[in-house]
DNA sequence: GCCTGTATGAGGACCGCTCTCAAACGCAAT
DNA sequence: ATTGCGTTTGAGAGCGGTCCTCATACAGGC
C-alpha cells in the first residue's frame, strides 16, 4: 500500500523511502522534523543517513506526499499531506501545533489576491501564541523567577 | 529625530544603530535581509561588521522599530514598524512583496485562535503566487524551454 | 541472475546566523 | 574637556540545519 503510493507518484521504491513514510505515518505528532525522523529512524534500528531523509523528504516534497512548514524560521518541519487542506496555530512555549481550517479566510485570500493581480499558488497562515494548557501553567507557577518560556519567536509578530 | 528614536527605547545611539536605521529607511524596498543592510553600508563607506547588523537588527525587533519576517524560510528579512499591521503577498517569480490588510482576515484569526484556547500574540499570513508582471512576462515568452523563473518555494504550499 | 541507471551513506561544504573577546565608544559625573 | 565604567563593536571562529560529492549498493527491466 505504501509502496504503490510512492510508485504512483514516479519514486522507486526503495528501503529508506518506505521506512520514512512508515516514520510520518507512525509518528504521534503530524510534524515532525528531519532531525526527528532521522532520530526514529535510528531508534528503530534502521541505518539511514541524514542526508538521505533530507533528499527523501525533499522528494516527497516535490511529489506532493508531504508539505513543509518553517515555523519557527530555524527549521522545517514535514507532514503528510491528507485530504484537507488547514492552517496552524503554534504555541511558542510548549512548540505545540494544532490545525484548523476556516473558509472565511480562504476565501478572504483568494480575494485579495484577485485584488492585487496575484495568481495565488499558495499561502501560509501561522496563528502564534500561548496553549491553553501553558496559560494554565503559568498561572500555576505564579509570578516566580523561574525560566518560564523564554523563547523567540521567529514569525512575524502581530 | 533618529537619535530621539532610538533613546525613546532604551538603545544608546551609537554610529552603526544609526546608520542602520537610515538604511532601513532609505531602502526602495520595505523588506531588506540582513546581508543587504550589510551591503548598503559597505556601499556607503560604513565600516560596520556584519555580525554587529545581526544584533541590531535583533534589537531593533526586540524593542519594536522593526518586523522579522521569513518568506523564504531560509533566510529573515526585517522592515520598518510602520502605523499599521498588514500581511504579505509574495511574488516567487521575482520575490516582489506587497502588503494588504483585511479586517475580516484579522476578525476571523481570533475568533479561531480563542475557538481553540489559544491566547494570540502574532500572526504570520503569507500568500504565495506569482504577481500580475510575472504573470504577463510569461505570456510574453510563450512556452519556449528557457529557464523562466525557476525558484523553490520554502512556505507552505497551497 | 545481469546490467544500467538511480539511490544511498559518510562526511565535508555551505549558508545564515550567533558567540567570544579584546579594543573602542557613549555618556554621565566631574 | 576629562575621566571612568559599562556597553557596544568588529573580526573571526563556531554552530545548527541543510545540501553536495563521490564511491558503493541497490531497484527493477531484461
Amino acid at each position: 500500500m505504501e509502496a504503490n503510493g510512492l510508485r504512483k507518484v514516479g519514486l522507486k521504491v526503495t528501503l529508506p523511502r518506505l521506512k520514512i513514510l512508515e516514520v510520518l505515518e507512525a509518528s504521534p505528532q503530524r510534524h515532525v522534523s528531519a532531525e526527528a525522523v532521522y532520530r526514529a529512524l535510528l531508534d528503530g534500528g534502521e541505518d539511514i543517513g541524514l542526508a538521505t531523509v533530507y533528499r527523501v523528504l525533499t522528494q516527497f516534497e516535490t511529489a506532493g506526499i508531504v508539505t513543509r512548514h518553517n515555523f519557527q524560521g530555524s527549521y522545517s518541519v514535514f507532514e503528510l499531506n491528507d485530504s484537507r487542506h488547514h492552517d496552524h496555530l503554534v504555541c511558542h512555549s510548549c512548540g505545540r501545533v494544532e490545525e484548523f481550517e476556516d473558509q472565511t479566510i480562504e476565501k478572504r485570500q483568494r480575494e485579495v489576491a484577485a485584488e492585487k493581480g496575484f495568481r495565488m499558488d499558495g499561502h501560509s497562515l501561522i496563528l502564534y501564541g500561548t496553549c491553553a494548557d501553558c496559560v494554565e501553567e503559568e498561572h500555576r507557577e505564579g509570578g516566580d523567577g523561574g525560566d518560564a518560556g523564554l523563547d523567540r519567536a521567529a514569525g512575524s509578530r502581530y
